[in-house]
RNA sequence: GGCCUUAUCGUCUAACGGUUUAGGACGUGACCCUCUCAAGGUCGAAAUACGGGUUCGAUUCCCGUUAAGGCUACCA
């Protein structure tokens, strides 16, 4: 692969708390094109607004995307060629570049006051006319500009919009855009406090990073004719532009926190599995084209192009992030889900079983499971004998007569020579061949004596590896305790 | 308000002018399986926002309307 022409693109979140689903998606679709087309993914922290910053939040960044397994090839804790990846450790560049585009006349300091600001803004909206800077300053010769800033005044550096004509450009996904100057603003790009603002930063960063696609949400596109123009004084070849498609609130407004979780973290905590996450992230907005709709990372990475990127915004769907989630716990083995599962259970729960029979009852309840925290009201009956029994269950499946007929089971059980699923099930069965009844009538009542409740696996794996002894003395246990029902 | 973008079943989407009675999935309804609950299977209801063009032929191309969203900061 020629370096050269190495694919390089970057996710580029503000530390601003959390990482948004919205954002999530941008990595993993700008992580899929790197690792479609062998390219390098780049990590970059875009924290200059100081104002903003929340303290911890870039590790949270990086620990929530190490878990959805988008792995950056650079990045603020994995260093690279390109660093600093911090863009408040940069300020020196962007002072550099912001300077550069002054002396060349494309950029001017800018005197006016937040309050002159305010009042130019009051004006405008009182006259009905869009708001937008007057460009008050912009006339201002270079030696009185220079006069100013050496007697302390304080400034902010603005770059010059054309005053009149249009920009034209072409995005990937939406094809060619055109924006007339007139609608844009002479944007600040180095603030009073030293920092740059979003629209210089982006532009030196992208560029001297190497950065070959800009993929981002849709929320950048009318910005892209001040990041071109940058581009262009400083003489600059702009990257390939693809900008994404929202994700929507189920009324389709811009997915926000009112209507649902948008951290990813808190999907992380409420159980979703990471394989359902990405699957379903991916999704939402692209497609493979055919009529599969479980795929793991790396056939995503194979398959995934912008080709196939849609322009509408999408509906973050729950329900169907629960059915995706349930598909890949039913594909995780019973080891990896033992796994997942293990740590949320308490110690005692079942610390008296060896890990065997844990992976066995894991194995019996995958196919019930929505969250692997389910797993944990499901399952105590398989721990320990169960302390309370479904009062509608006993109501509707225990009859006068089922006490002893539960005892003559248990007789029969005990002396099973062989204690099989088969051996078991033609027990039960004859069992209430001999009784004169439908072996339901022993089934239900059976189910509810070993478990406590009416629901859960076939009975017949249940008692076998619940054994013989457990599923005895429960019989009994249950048989003697409603005997007078 | 101005500018930009978008518009196929409730939702995610397929169809890159004709192979379409517009396909799949989630959800939903019925049924089947069945020892319960799941899972699974079968079948069903459900969409091209509207109006004009272009074309022999439009979901697909163009224009308008409508609606939704984004932007309009010394926030990103």
């Amino acid at each position: 692969m020629n370096m050269e022409n190495q694919i390089r693109v970057r996710f580029a979140p503000s530390p601003t708390g959390y990482l948004h689903v919205g954002g999530l998606r941008t990595a993993l679709y700008n992580y899929l094109f790197a690792k479609h087309h062998g390219g390098k993914f780049i990590l970059r922290i875009e924290d200059t607004d100081q104002s903003r910053k929340v303290e911890g939040a870039v590790e949270n960044l990086i620990e929530t995307l190490k878990w959805a397994g988008i792995e950056y090839d650079e990045g603020p804790d994995r260093g690279g060629s390109a660093g600093p990846y911090i863009q408040s450790q940069r300020l020196d560049l962007y002072r550099a570049h912001a300077q550069e585009l002054v002396n060349q006349g494309h950029a001017y300091h800018c005197f006016c006051t937040t309050a002159r600001l305010q009042e130019v803004r009051q004006k405008q909206l009182a006259a009905k006319l869009s708001t937008s800077y007057d460009r008050h300053c912009r006339s201002l010769s270079r030696e009185e500009a220079e006069r100013r800033i050496a007697s302390g005044e304080k400034s902010v550096i603005r770059m010059k919009i054309p005053l009149d004509g249009e920009l034209s450009f072409e995005d990937v996904i939406r094809g060619s855009v055109t924006i007339s100057y007139k609608m844009i603003d002479d944007q600040v790009l180095i603030k009073s406090d030293g920092y740059p603002t979003y629209h210089l930063a982006v532009v030196v960063d992208d560029h001297l990073m190497g950065i070959t696609h800009v993929i981002r949400g849709e929320e950048w596109l009318s910005s892209v004719p001040k990041h071109i123009l940058l581009y262009r004084y400083f003489g600059w070849e702009a990257p390939v532009l693809a900008h994404l498609p929202l994700l929507l609130n189920p009324d389709k407004s811009k997915l926000s926190k009112r209507q649902g979780d948008v951290a990813v973290e808190d999907y992380r905590t409420k159980g979703y599995l990471k394989e359902a996450m990405v699957n379903f992230i991916a999704f939402l907005g692209w497609n493979p084209g055919d009529e599969r709709e479980i795929f793991f990372m790396d056939q995503l990475s194979q398959e995934f192009s912008l080709d196939r990127v849609g322009k509408s915004g999408a509906v973050f769907n729950i329900e169907k992030l629960n059915w995706l989630n349930q598909q890949h716990i039913k594909l995780k083995s019973n080891e990896e889900l033992a796994r997942l599962i293990k740590p949320l259970m308490l110690s005692g729960q079942s610390a008296d079983r060896d890990d065997q029979y844990f992976l066995k009852v894991v194995g019996l309840l995958k196919e019930r499971l929505n969250f692997p925290n389910d797993f944990i009201e499901m399952s105590g009956y398989f721990f320990q004998d169960p302390d309370s029994f479904d009062d509608a269950g006993v109501k509707k499946y225990w009859e006068p007569e089922t006490s002893g007929r539960l005892k003559l089971l248990a007789d029969r059980f005990e002396s099973l020579p062989e204690y099989s699923h088969s051996a078991i099930e033609s027990a039960l069965r004859q069992c209430a061949d001999e009784l004169q009844i439908k072996p339901t009538k022993l089934i239900h009542p059976a189910r509810l004596a070993l478990s406590g409740r009416t629901i859960g696996p076939g009975l017949f794996e249940m008692l076998e590896l619940l054994g013989k002894e457990s599923v005895v003395r429960r019989l009994r246990g249950a048989a003697e305790k409603f005997k007078g029902v």
